[in-house]
DNA sequence: GTCCATGTAGACAAATCTGTCTACACTGAT
DNA sequence: ATCAGTGTAGACAGATTTGTCTACATGGAC
């Protein structure tokens, strides 16, 4: 996952603070980032920074945003880059996870961190983490051949996904998550 | 899940500290409740709290505690109320935390929950998590057969839980979480 | 009776966090 | 050349939060 930004040329300031608030969100959490601490990494100033997000809740919102662009199209890509020749699709889905998990950055889904956090307080973050999950159950469909039952199916792998996930955060060990995540997909992979 | 105390009489001041805690921090979380408002809500004075808890991060700790004993107490105990007489006792996992799901007081894993909130910042908290999933995973495998792969089909069935438990979480539709592990555990009845 | 553990009420210090405000500098378009 | 837009630096107000401290009450053990 991610590069973000290829341009050479630096950043604008409202992209500076979107990807540094990203980085910090994600790594230690909204509540125990403080906006002053975004200042500063960002290399920006405060008045700056308030005259592009209103408050620290649109910041919040924003950041969603980004972070669930940025996700769906480093996820579809894996999935297609993972896709093998003549096996079902689906088979894709772990190795493209690996990626993520193995990541050193890695620290759970994003929304739901962020609905956990302040899911009740924010208004949208509730809405922003059911979209979310709604287009990766949607892409993981997408993976499974056309049938009468292809929706509740990727509703269960969107689940054994989710646990996968959260199991990797908190027990640091991709790789057994990913064996039992390989397990609960067996049956349906034909 | 839960009476907590059935004694008629007031119970100590640090136990109504503990369960105000416990029921504040699961609703709202545990960096948007004050200190203030859990000495508020459990009646007692600034001090008491004081001597009986040294900072906020002990009664956390303290409430972690005391929520694991509760929360696996009523697990253990589910999963023989459900226990099926002639079938499979996998069985009994699914109508467990349907109870549990569908109580209005559901907010997710309380360790989740808290390990996200501030799983790096508090030492201590990873390792209650842990713990607590480890001890889940081997409830879980206390209902399947004994075999050579009965650890590693815990662990898989462990994750589907709390994908189960974390899509109950954002997506208040208990029913669809249970028909989704439902269908993921199928393989595993044998 | 005295002492100690446990309790209540609430003021207070110190830190932290969000958001506002003043003052100034640079740049490109008109 | 001027002006609007965007930027920097940093002081400041106001709220909130954790944790300490003083002063006092009650009830059981010895």
């Amino acid at each position: 996952m991610k590069p973000a930004t290829l341009e050479s040329e630096r950043p604008s300031a409202r992209d500076r603070i979107l990807l540094t608030a990203h980085d910090l969100f994600y790594r230690h959490g909204i509540r125990a980032t403080g906006i002053d601490l975004v200042i500063a990494e960002s290399g920006v100033a405060k008045l700056t920074f308030y005259r592009h997000f209103p408050s620290k809740n649109a910041l919040v919102l924003a950041v969603l945003e980004h972070r669930h662009r940025h996700w769906m199209s480093w996820f579809t890509d894996a999935l297609t880059r993972h896709r093998p020749r003549t096996r079902p699709p689906l088979e894709a889905l772990v190795p493209a996870l690996a990626e993520w998990f193995h990541d050193g950055n890695f620290r759970g889904c994003a929304f739901l961190n962020t609905m956990t956090e302040l899911g009740g307080s924010l208004p949208g973050v509730m809405a922003a983490c059911r979209l979310h999950k709604q287009d990766m159950t949607a892409a993981i469909a997408g993976l499974l051949p056309a049938s009468r039952q292809r929706k509740r199916q990727a509703l269960a792998i969107a689940i054994a996904v989710d646990g996968a996930i959260v199991h990797t955060q908190f027990e640091r060990d991709a790789k057994a998550s990913l064996k039992a995540l390989d397990d609960l997909l067996r049956p349906y992979l034909g």
